[in-house]
RNA sequence: UGGGGAAUAGCCAAAUGGCAAGGCAACGGGUUUUGGUCCCGUGACUGGAGGUUCGAAUCCUCCUUCCCCAGCCA
């Protein structure tokens, strides 16, 4: 059997490895912080390890960076397993954790301070930063860079057993204070943090960083490819020297370009602050770039997935319009959601030669793009609701919708023609009065004569109604980050990010759907139902639109 | 003005010295009981300047621009 690989320079790398006999198995992680939820950018990341590790038979591993307690907490763990199930993906047995390897960690530290490659230093946080030198001035040696095996052994062990404040020192790695790369200025390796951990509790008030922690991780899971973004392509060297150091396995490591989108913010402490701030609900809000309120908007596993994969993976920096996520979101909602009628915005319609009280129910078909969907009824009578954007009273070029005078088809009812409107005292329309054409049942006449459009509608009798929340971009500016003298992200916010609309009228086929059921709107767009939704009050969320050439055309004549 | 990366169409992205893929967007047309879907058509001499070569997006030289690094964050 031949595997199909597909090009990109990260699967090029490990192809060569594997036929250089660099590595003769292929293991990769997606390796998370506990601090926060995932978002989009995280799912390319799920994406490319996983996938790579099936196309090469191989395995990948999920395990959380937990070094450090004051920002992590179980419920990010908890959401972060449910979003990468979710997506599809299995770490079966293989759900790791740093705090895991904290003993083996403090071996190997231990192990560098006897080498003479590890020191405790007594500087504060400020000393250390001004020891450290700048971008252009090299560094200048700890004063406690000299200490002896012995005395870095028993201030490292009393370190550990909790004998310090927090802060008062560190334990450093002792490689060159002139290097041009400042990773290589002597890094932190361990700090004390005297505060308790989700997984080991009060066992250790010192904790590794993550420079420390991450290689170390990597190699002790037999690691062949650490797959991460490119800001930690200059923190390879060190991650070099500590496994060089200890003599242990080698991952390859390999960066990428992280994924930005148009008109959202990707970084977990700004989508932190939005959420604190009650800007959004929550992490799972469905304006948040977050997998968990993709989820809640209605994408689609597959949809999220394709999209991984067709926005492919270098090392350019890159900005993906966030229009081209929305394209195979509707790509896989096509296929799937079935189609249904539902008004947003009702204005009455009064089809005046139907008879009273007569209920006709007609067929429907739920979905063109997929025959074995079936079928449905829906019903019919005298009066219904169109949408209000569908009828204007003076209408503009190339509007071929409702007008006085014009005649449009009801989907899989009867043509309909406009004969007056009514309105109230404020001028505003009210009622439309309609005739109707009983040849046209179902649709079609029997004269082939065509009319211009078709609209959806819903029987008045028969509606049940349902709020409607309508979700548009979170920030106004495509890059939300990019701000003017002494203005921040929140003055990029868009204030009209969310829209509830309230009687919206809904075919009665809609009363028993379930949260995270999704439909296709029929010339509106796509909706699921959120979680808040009950049988008493059915909550929609709007997906993505449908795309929409008239509302081009309107905007090409306004311009 | 240290170190590390990157430049191919509006956006993403192929190409591995041999006539510059593909997707999205945009525009034009066809089909259509969704102004949806679907179908057809339209766009590049590769950041710049030199050089090597029969031949360069690919190799060399110089230049320009952008991104990342001075956390006891990851």
């Amino acid at each position: 059997m031949t595997i199909e690989h597909k090009k990109d320079f990260v699967r090029e790398t490990i192809k060569k490895d594997l036929k250089e006999g660099k590595f003769n198995y292929v293991n990769t992680r997606f390796p998370p912080e506990p601090n926060g939820y995932l978002h989009i950018g995280h799912a390319k990341a799920i994406c490319l390890n996983f996938e790579i590790a099936k196309e090469f038979n191989g395995k990948c591993n999920l395990r959380f960076d937990d070094t450090n307690p004051t920002k992590e907490e179980q419920k990010y763990i908890d959401a972060i397993k449910e979003d990468i199930k979710w997506l599809g993906f299995d770490w079966e047995d293989r759900e790791y954790y740093a705090s895991n390897y904290f003993d083996k960690l403090y071996e190997y530290a231990e192990l560098l301070i006897k080498k003479g490659k590890a020191y405790v230093c007594d500087l504060s946080p400020e000393q250390i930063k001004q020891y450290r030198g700048t971008l252009t001035e090299p560094g200048v040696p700890s004063p406690y860079r000299d200490r002896t095996i012995e005395e870095n052994l028993k201030l490292f062990r009393e370190m550990k057993q909790g004998l310090y404040s927090d802060g008062s020192k560190v334990l450093r790695a002792k490689i060159d204070m002139s290097s041009p790369n400042l990773n290589l200025r002597d890094p932190v390796m361990y700090r004390i943090l005297k505060k308790s951990h989700p997984r080991t509790g009060n066992k250790w008030c010192i904790y590794p960083t993550y420079d420390w922690a991450h290689g170390q991780s990597d190699s002790i899971e037999g690691i062949t490819h650490s797959i991460c973004t490119l800001e930690f392509e200059d923190h390879r060297p060190l991650y070099d020297w500590f496994i060089e150091q200890l003599g242990i396995h080698h991952p390859r490591q390999i960066e990428f370009a992280r994924l930005n989108l148009t008109y959202t913010v990707m970084s977990k402490r700004i989508l932190l602050e939005l959420v604190k701030r009650k800007i959004v609900k929550d992490w799972d809000d469905p304006r948040m770039p977050t997998i968990s309120g993709m989820r809640r908007r209605g994408y689609t596993p597959q949809a999220i997935r394709n999209f991984a994969s067709a926005i492919g993976v270098s090392k350019a920096d890159n900005t993906v319009e966030f229009e081209y996520l929305e394209h195979f979101v509707r790509e896989d909602l096509n296929k799937k959601a079935p189609r249904v009628m539902a008004v947003l915005n009702p204005i009455k319609v009064i089809i005046d030669n139907y008879p009273e009280g007569i209920v006709e129910e007609l067929e429907a078909v739920n979905n063109p793009e997929d025959s074995s969907a079936g079928k449905r009824k829906v019903p019919f009578s005298k009066v219904i609701y169109i949408e209000n954007d569908d009828f204007m009273e003076k209408p503009m070029p190339k509007f071929y919708r409702l007008t006085v005078g014009s005649e449009v088809r009801l989907r899989y009812a009867y043509f309909i023609k406009c004969e007056s409107v009514v309105k109230d005292k404020n001028g505003n329309i009210v009622e439309i009065h309609c005739t109707y054409d009983p040849q046209t049942k179902g649709g079609d006449a029997p004269d082939r004569r065509k009319v211009k459009s078709t609209l959806h509608w819903v029987s008045a009798k028969h509606a049940i109604e349902a709020e409607v929340r309508l979700f548009d971009k979170l920030f106004l500016t495509e890059n939300p980050l990019k701000t003017g003298e002494g203005k921040n992200f929140l003055d990029n916010l868009n204030p009209d990010s969310l829209k509830i609309i309230y009687n919206c009228k809904l075919e009665p086929s809609l009363a028993n759907a379930k949260p995270f059921d999704i439909f296709q709107f029929e010339r509106v767009g796509y909706f699921c139902v959120d979680k808040d939704s009950t049988s008493e009050k059915l909550v929609f969320n709007r997906t993505v639109t449908l795309k929409d050439d008239w509302q081009k055309i309107k905007s090409k004549l306004i311009n």
